[in-house]
RNA sequence: GGACAGGUGGGUGAGUGGUUAAAGCCAACAGACUGUAAAUCUGUCCCUCCUUGCGAGGUACGAAGGUUCGAAUCCUUCCCUGUCCA
């Protein structure tokens, strides 16, 4: 194939990067690209352990894609060596290794939920236990001699920790360096990642100046805040919205964000230009546009995206009758009455909703009840028994709906 | 190896012998409000049981023992972390 012209490689690139160390570099390496006719390698990193892919992973996938639309391969990388490590957050310091078995089955999952973005011909999925496992204390020495602690140091969550006196493992220094070992393994033209992984990114290219290969282009994307649109998107923060994650629940999530993170997805998460992403702002605060509307074609977008364009529809739909008028959902799960729950006076109304998990616990589902959080056949329902039940009882607690089959 | 400081509920962080199942804050859940949200306000926020009560019982403050009528709080040992010294 051949290759558009560097300089419009270039504006398709430069779009929606947070970073690009450095422009002249990249450039360079597009031209013997073009010229060799030989596309570049882009590698992006990712945790075995968290094989469920949320929207902020999906901004770099997206970029990634970006690179593949020009004609280059881009290089999925799980980091199953690494992945023992855990990134230095300070949290989760050490992780108990896994199995091949799991890192494979974590691997499936990700090849399904990736390729919803990626295109599947121009992508390698390696794993980086591959080189990393193989090296010897000899080669971990001869790494480790090429990096100082003063610059691991200089890491952030490494200097906040150490003024703090929160400890610092030395495996956790190893992060770094294997990260960046991957790059020199793999002999990376490109690595991208979330800006909070400029560090690393930046280790590999001083490895790879030190393996004699040239060093790698890095290219940052900016970290997309959750639903909270303060913390970054993070499964372990729950503010997150999982790509596999079923139509409704994506659509109602998006619903959720405030309207002014709103133009942040928009701008991130689909593909939006920025001037009509202005006018949609300008449009809102001069009370031209709905914002619920607008955000509702965003949900469709994302949806869409991951499902189908049918799915999001059923999705708005579902949205319009669950949220807005607070009726049953359609898909509503009918249960068979649980006997344990039926006393000679009636219905334990308390046990039935732990049973069918409408509650955390027994106690959970009394103070439900007190609260008036419970609704059975459309009437409040404080009373922990309920007599006289026949037919089919709609329960809602909040906005969990089930269905309860009695005998009667 | 030594000295000192510290380990509390999902998170943070008070609490140094008795109304402490453990303040406050955050998160979460429910209710009100609303244009979806956000924001705000109110309530709840370990488990089990029933006679649903400012009820009874059980479990809980790194681990295990001990002192005491009574401990998260005191003692002992152990585990873990940090700082300083070597």
């Amino acid at each position: 194939m051949s290759f558009l012209p560097v300089e419009e490689q270039l504006a398709y690139l430069r779009k929606g990067l947070a970073e690009l160390i450095r422009e002249e570099d990249l450039r360079e390496r597009l031209t013997v690209s073009r010229k060799e006719n030989r596309p570049l390698r882009i590698k992006a990193g990712f945790d075995p352990t968290a094989p469920d892919l949320h929207l902020g992973h999906t901004v770099l996938l997206r970029k990634m894609k970006h690179f593949q639309d020009l004609g280059h391969t881009v290089i999925f990388l799980i980091g199953d060596m690494t992945g023992l490590i855990g990134d230095p957050t300070g949290r989760n310091i050490t992780r108990p290794p896994m199995t091949r078995d799991e890192i494979n089955r974590n691997a499936e999952t990700y090849k399904d939920q990736v390729f919803k973005i990626l295109d599947r011909e121009r992508t390698e999925i390696r794993f980086n236990s591959a080189w990393l496992e193989p090296l010897n204390f000899e080669n971990i020495i001869h790494l480790t001699s090429k990096y100082t602690v003063a610059r691991l140091l200089e890491r952030d969550d490494f200097s906040i920790r150490y003024k703090e006196g929160t400890p610092i493992f030395l495996h956790e220094f190893m992060y770094s360096l294997a990260q960046g070992f991957d790059s020199v393994a793999l002999e990376c033209d490109v690595e991208m990642g979330g800006t909070d992984q400029k560090f690393n990114l930046l280790v590999g290219r001083e490895l790879q100046k030190d393996y004699g290969q040239p060093p790698q282009i890095i290219a940052t994307v900016p970290i997309l805040e959750g639903l909270d649109g303060v913390e970054k998107m993070s499964k372990s923060k729950g503010n997150y919205i999982g790509i596999a994650e079923p139509p409704k629940v994506m659509f109602r999530k998006v619903m959720q964000i405030s309207d002014d993170l709103m133009y942040r997805y928009y701008e991130l998460l689909t593909d939006k230009q920025m001037e009509e992403i202005a006018h949609l702002r300008q449009d809102i605060a001069a009370g031209r546009r709905d914002p619920m509307q607008i955000k509702m074609e965003l949900g469709r977008s994302i949806v869409a995206d991951f499902h189908s364009p049918a799915e999001a529809d059923t999705a708005v739909e579902a949205f319009d009758r669950e949220v807005r008028h607070g009726l049953e959902p359609a898909d509503t799960e009918t249960v068979d009455l649980p006997p344990q729950v039926v006393t000679d006076k009636g219905i334990r109304v308390d046990k039935l909703l732990a049973t069918i998990s409408l509650a955390d616990s027994v106690t959970d589902a009394t103070r439900k009840i007190k609260a008036g959080a419970v609704e059975i056949n459309g009437h409040l329902h404080k009373d922990l028994l309920l007599a006289g039940a026949n037919g089919t009882l709609v329960i809602r607690v909040g906005k969990k709906w089930k269905r309860v089959r009695t005998e009667a």
